[in-house]
RNA sequence: GCGGGCGUGGCGGAAUUGGUAGACGCGCCGGAUUUAGGUUCCGGUGAUGCAAAUCGUGGGGGUUCGAGUCCCUUCGCCCGCACCA
């Protein structure tokens, strides 16, 4: 066998083709072993892969094999996330249908990942854009319809008035459309929803049953989700003539600030704010003006609080005397609680700016609990905290909370007309999921509208309700809608004449069930096979970018409830049980004098005492490294995967991605990285071959291995794999590889001091099994570089199918101890003594040390302290 | 504004969760091998100091036998969410 030099090129394609060919990945169901899914995000087909793709895929896979070897039966799937608008804009740029262009894609992004050599098991692979995947979401369409889950209702919309179509919110530039530059309106259509608010409560409370996922994602949701508890008040109207209403409704959370109450504030959609702008042409334009520059939360984030007073005058609940002008304003949304709030400016920052704005007064009614009421006024910024009701009658002298209950509890008592005043109510900032979108690559909703029998689901045996393949994309608008014939249907009820939904899903929905998907592909009739869910899920260890920790993370979680009560999973609840989220691959940016970005490729490096320098690759010009960011086409920071495992190979990629930074964090690529992982793996090759050659052949016991240093190899060895083990059953990739790196130095160094012409057969079987442990060990992260080595190592068998090595923990523990000596606190000198020895010997033993006597100068000490196995620390 | 996080050598980062600060890697310096460069191997590399030693985890204070870790305070940076009543 040739230890000189370990090539890649040739070593990886083989040892892919036999683990494809002996169908090492493939996961079957009933299987004995305990089961272990692994998934990470599946891909978007976007053409090729890129370095956060590596990134993501290379930490499942040393999970997904690092499992296997541990004795699991491990489900590892890989798809394609394959509907969405790139495809859409590709067909109008290129004139390539979406279908070509995202099967194309796929094509060579699977061969790009075939060539990281990962333990995917390919037989389940499915794209969401084959009929056979999107035939079940339309049966999950129907059946969650059937449940109640699903509904119609109106919804603001980015409207391109130009190319009449709807722009998602990254088509609107500068509250333009991307494609027109027309100003984009704000337009109501009605669209299907899934009732996600339905499950709020339960959404927010499991998130206390997840354990393993990163807290800040489950804080993320929670805050998501936005539960409050409130009250509504019914307020009487003074008369006008403006208005039939006689009163109206606001939601707050603040009832106990009611006594400071400036004014009353309507959303601009208000129903009570559009009856009395009939009348007045000047808050028509007001509304109007609202309703200008987009629903993006950045356009009213940026927008100055404006108001415009209706004129109408509303009574305070307790006390009829006490009217509050009523004013349309632009911070008040129409979407939450009931389109209209109370302003107390004392208590609320937006109340108070708005209060100031138009002259509409400030009374504190809550101070402070440690300041004396008689000083405490009118502050700069609305105080929020808690404190002691003042300037509130009856609520005076009470805390925050006693008042919320008082006032809450004479307004249910409080009638008006034939209510109550007040009603409590838990509301939430999340929405129903809107998932009707205007364009053709995605998801047909199975719905058929039909002038006599409204809307009906499309028969069952009817699906899929597939896209048409011809298409054109040449003009603006939902091609689907344009379509000849496509829409035009008989309706399955009456027969008569009818038309086809022609608004798609969100892809969102396409992501919400993939994984339940992985347990049984090949069902063509169900979209699951529960049994099969219920042996699989929940996923293990999900892994993806932190990007999703909300939308989609919290839309599978719905999903997964939502095909609970439909019967598609059996009685699983949550889809996730440990959740991952990694960090970005990063790297310096280059510009030269003109300020050009540069490719990383067109730059040389060089470093010395000054520090890095950057040179152009043809003419040698120094230019400018910026600073370092994600990954980018537009800044050109970016390395092709495909180079990299052409130049290095995948392990080496693979390699370099698990090291240093740690998993959660940002990684920086950089070209003396990825040689320097290069270097390791040839070096990891040749140690192997240095053990091999002074090792004892494959096969021999080590049991009887007993002469000093024998024990001190396998000492180090076994520790080793203690700790990678510990490190990644948590994860933390970048201390397995440097615990890695560190065996590799120890066992160069045995090696180098080996007389090779005398070694004790019980060093032999030492390093042998040191040989076959450090393949063993780096298999789940270099799996090629592993299999060549179990090879050359004499092993018959593949090291992708090999247990892990055993640690022996007894062997780890020596029968003395080092103990680190402290005088006050500071290392003064090391004791080494037996493990056994009581603490009346360790302190004596301690004290006796000339460096700690001289460090107490000679003084007796006043206390000792004995960590047992840790540290000693004298006081002197 | 609210919520969360972070701050350790020239750089990425370790630190047994209150117990030897700087593991491991990159870079750099010196040496060996080489015609040379690269590779490879050996040694060094927090600061000051000839040394003994002293200082050192953004700053200040505290708790403790002992603090990078806990508490208070302050400065700086990053991320998430938001006119959510």
């Amino acid at each position: 066998m040739d230890f000189e030099r370990y090539n890649a090129r040739v070593a990886e394609p083989k040892w892919q083709r036999i683990w494809e060919e002996r169908q090492v990945f493939r996961a079957s169901s009933g299987d004995p072993r305990p089961k272990y899914y692994v998934l990470e995000m599946f891909p978007y087909p976007s053409g090729r892969i890129h370095m956060g793709h590596v990134r993501n895929y290379t930490m499942g896979d040393v999970i997904a094999r690092y499992k296997r070897a541990r004795g699991f039966n491990v489900l590892h799937p890989m798809g394609w996330d394959a509907f969405g608008m790139p495809a859409e804009n590709a067909a109008w740029h290129n004139k390539t249908h979406p279908a070509d262009w995202t099967y194309a894609n796929i094509a060579s992004m699977r061969a790009q990942l075939k060539s990281m050599g990962l333990a995917l098991d390919w037989s389940r692979e499915f794209a969401t854009c084959d009929p056979s995947y999107y035939k079940h979401q339309q049966k999950m369409f129907l059946d969650f319809l059937a449940a109640g889950l699903v509904l119609r209702k109106k919804s603001k919309v980015n409207w391109d008035p130009l190319d009449h179509t709807v722009l998602a919110n990254e088509q609107v530039i500068d509250g333009r459309g991307w494609r027109s530059g027309a100003l984009v309106e704000q337009r109501e259509l009605t669209q299907w929803f899934f009732k996600i608010t339905d499950f709020a409560d339960d959404l927010l409370d499991a998130l206390g049953g997840l354990p393993r996922w990163p807290e800040k994602v489950r804080l993320m949701q929670a805050n998501w989700i936005g539960r409050s508890e409130g009250l509504r008040i019914r307020f009487e109207l003074a008369p006008s003539p403006a208005i039939t209403a006689s009163e109206i409704e606001v939601y707050t959370t603040r009832p106990d600030t009611l006594f400071g109450a400036k004014f009353l504030a309507l959303a601009a959609d208000h129903p009570l704010a559009v009856e009395v702008a009939r009348s007045n042409p000047c808050l028509a334009g007001f509304i109007a003006e609202c309703r200008h520059g987009g629903t993006s939360e950045a356009t009213i984030e940026t927008a100055e609080k404006k108001g415009f007073d209706t004129g109408l005058k509303a009574r305070h609940p307790f006390d009829r005397d006490w009217l509050l002008p009523v004013y349309v304003a632009n911070f008040v949304l129409m979407d939450y609680g009931t389109g209209a709030i109370f302003g107390c400016p004392a208590h609320d920052q937006r109340d108070l700016e708005f209060a100031n704005a138009y002259g509409l007064g400030n009374t504190p009614v809550i101070c402070p609990g440690n300041v004396d009421p008689a000083s405490w006024g009118i502050t700069d910024t609305a105080y929020d905290g808690d404190g002691i009701l003042i300037n509130s009658r009856f609520l005076d002298g009470m805390r925050v909370a006693a008042a919320k209950e008082e006032v809450s509890k004479r307004l249910k008592a409080a009638m008006l007309g034939k209510l109550p005043q007040g009603r409590r109510e838990i509301q939430y900032r999340l929405r129903d999921w809107g998932i009707s979108r205007q364009r053709y690559w995605g998801c047909p909703i199975p719905i058929i509208h039909c002038g006599g029998c409204g809307m009906v689901p499309v028969p069952e045996e009817q699906l899929p309700v597939e896209l048409p393949r011809d298409m054109s994309f040449d003009e603006p608008g939902n091609p689907l809608d344009r379509h000849p014939t496509w829409k035009h249907v008989i309706c399955p009820n009456c027969g008569s004449p009818a038309q086809r939904e022609t608004d798609t899903m969100d892809t969102f929905v396409d992501s919400s069930w993939y994984f339940t998907r992985f347990t049984d592909p090949w069902n063509s009739r169900e979209p699951t096979t529960p049994p099969l869910v219920e042996e699989w899920l929940p996923v293990d260890q999900y892994i993806g970018g932190v990007e999703h920790a909300i939308l989609h993370l919290l839309y599978a979680r719905f999903f997964t409830r939502a095909m609970c009560r439909t019967g598609h999973v059996g009685s699983l609840k949550e889809p996730f049980d440990g959740l991952f989220t990694q960090g970005m691959v990063v790297h310096e940016t280059y510009r030269d004098k003109d300020g050009a970005w540069l490719l990383p490729a067109e730059v040389r490096i060089k470093t010395d005492e000054s520090g890095r320098h950057a040179y152009k690759a043809d003419n040698g010009e120094e230019i400018a490294i910026g600073p370092i960011e994600k990954m980018s086409k537009s800044k050109k920071n970016t390395v092709d995967p495909d180079d990299i495992i052409g130049d290095f190979g995948a392990d080496t990629a693979r390699w370099f991605v698990l090291s240093d930074s740690p998993p959660e964090r940002d990684v920086i690529w950089s070209e003396e990285g990825a040689q320097g992982a290069a270097k390791f793996i040839q070096r990891l090759w040749r140690l192997i071959g240095e053990l091999a050659s002074a090792a004892a052949p494959a096969g021999s016991s080590v049991q009887d291995a007993t002469a000093a240093e024998a024990t001190a190899i396998r000492r180090v060895v076994h520790g080793s794999v203690i700790q990678v083990e510990e490190d990644i059953e948590r994860l933390r990739f970048n201390r397995a590889v440097a615990q890695v790196h560190d065996l590799t130095n120890k066992l160069s160094a045995f090696v180098g001091d080996i007389d090779t012409d005398e070694i004790a057969t019980d060093v032999r079987l030492a390093l042998q099994e040191a040989a076959d442990f450090l393949v063993l060990l780096i298999a789940p992260m270099t799996p090629h570089l592993a299999e060549e080595c179990w090879a050359a190592l004499g092993h018959t068998g593949l090291a992708a199918e090999a247990p892990w090595p055993a640690a022996d923990r007894a062997l780890t523990i020596e029968d003395t101890i080092t103990y680190p000596v402290q005088v006050n606190g500071r290392k003064r000198a090391e004791l080494i003594i037996a493990r056994d020895a009581n603490l009346a010997a360790v302190e004596a033993a301690a004290l006796a040390l000339e460096a700690v006597q001289r460090a107490l100068e000679r003084r007796p000490a006043k206390k000792i302290i004995v960590v047992p196995n840790r540290i000693i620390n004298v006081v002197g």
